[in-house]
DNA sequence: TTCGCTATGTAATAAATGTTACGTAAGTAA
DNA sequence: TTACTTACGTAACATTTATTACATAGCGAA
């Protein structure tokens, strides 16, 4: 079931003998909802490539202040997880399972050695790399250019495309953390978002109507 | 004089028979202070390597509005050059010479060549990545975590470093391009960081005292 | 010197966001 | 049902940042 599920979301990039190795090195584990995949200043020895499900990639600053940057999806590694391992550092960064995901972990040194010796990986890795420079620059541009009730919006609009619904399951105190900013505010926008007609608000739950 | 720049600035990182082939296809350019090197939207056909200067790297929305990501210096290359050569796409970014600057340019088409061929710079493009990587994740922080009166100072502290020099050569208004917002707000900012005796102001100048 | 330009200082005000405090409503378990 | 917990609504206020408007200071050119 793994071993179909790494064909099935790797073979496009990966060719049959990497795809065959990673079988054999890789680890596969499964995470639940909201399990820690990789805390802040933990070291990495595993890379993980994402074969199911949805992983939330955070910043803390340490003191249990966080931001969301970006969400990987089945088919992708993380990059970060890449840059640490290279340079042998910590984690900067927090990895959250989204909803129940499934993963391989590659050893870091499989990493290292297939980037030398087989094309398929690097042009991955490459992919991967600017993938999430991408990423990393827009959230820079939200942070900079955008306020918090667009940010909002923008947020609630990327949640209707990961879960293809647009009847969201969530609370304003989870959005307010992966946002940085506090429940308060979150609740007082959605309000406001509510009497412009672009969501609609109860218990646990929002609609988004844009 | 270039030759020499090359070879003194990358032969720790790429070996002898690359940097000849640089010499032979790179493109030798000088650029003046608050030159364009390159534009937002501009299609990228080279990648640059620093031979000495420094570079800002600014994110722009398009409409006149900046801010600055991070700075490249000598021995260096711009990551989003490679993220958006890669990808045949444009250019998310602008780069500026924030002093006078020395660049060797490689066509896009031998980064890709040389991708493959040669480990040493396979291993260059992999640690710029690394770099950029974690300035990216400094510039989130940087956002999303610190008030303004926090980002003048980191900003004017890393300005010292980069110039090796705590008198700086500098005006309200490019200080509040940079961190994206008003001089009325920088000016303000300045004077309080003034009292705090962390820094002093004259015209045209700033002495930044810690 | 005087004129004119640019850079800076600063007040007044507005808007956005953060904080505290408390009330109420929806769900849950006894 | 009652009691309890959790999520949400909202007022009141503080702080931060943005905006507008205008004054003054430094400097160079004529």
């Amino acid at each position: 079931m793994a071993n179909e599920l790494v064909h099935q979301k790797f073979h496009h990039i990966l060719d049959e003998t990497l795809i065959k190795e990673i079988l054999q090195v890789g680890v596969f584990r499964h995470f639940s909802k909201d399990d820690i995949i990789i805390d802040v200043n933990q070291p990495l020895k595993y890379i993980p490539l994402l074969l199911s499900g949805s992983i939330k990639i955070l910043r803390g600053d340490g003191e249990g202040d966080d931001l969301l940057i970006y969400f990987l999806e089945a088919g992708e590694t993380c990059t970060m997880s890449l840059a640490c391992c290279m340079g042998t550092t910590k984690s900067k960064i927090r990895a959250v399972a989204e909803i129940d995901s499934y993963l391989v972990m590659i050893p870091v040194d499989y990493m290292q050695k297939w980037f030398h010796s087989n094309e398929s990986w690097r042009n991955f890795i490459l992919e991967s790399y600017q993938t999430r420079f991408n990423e990393m620059l827009e959230t820079i541009d939200t942070l900079a250019f955008m306020k918090m009730d667009e940010r909002l919006l923008k947020y609630l609009k990327n949640k209707v495309i990961l879960y293809d619904s647009n009847m969201l399951d969530t609370k304003h105190q989870d959005i307010a953390e992966d946002l940085h900013t506090s429940r308060v505010v979150i609740s007082r926008l959605l309000k406001q978002l509510e009497n412009e007609h672009k969501i609609k608000i109860s218990r646990n739950k929002i609609e988004v109507l844009v």
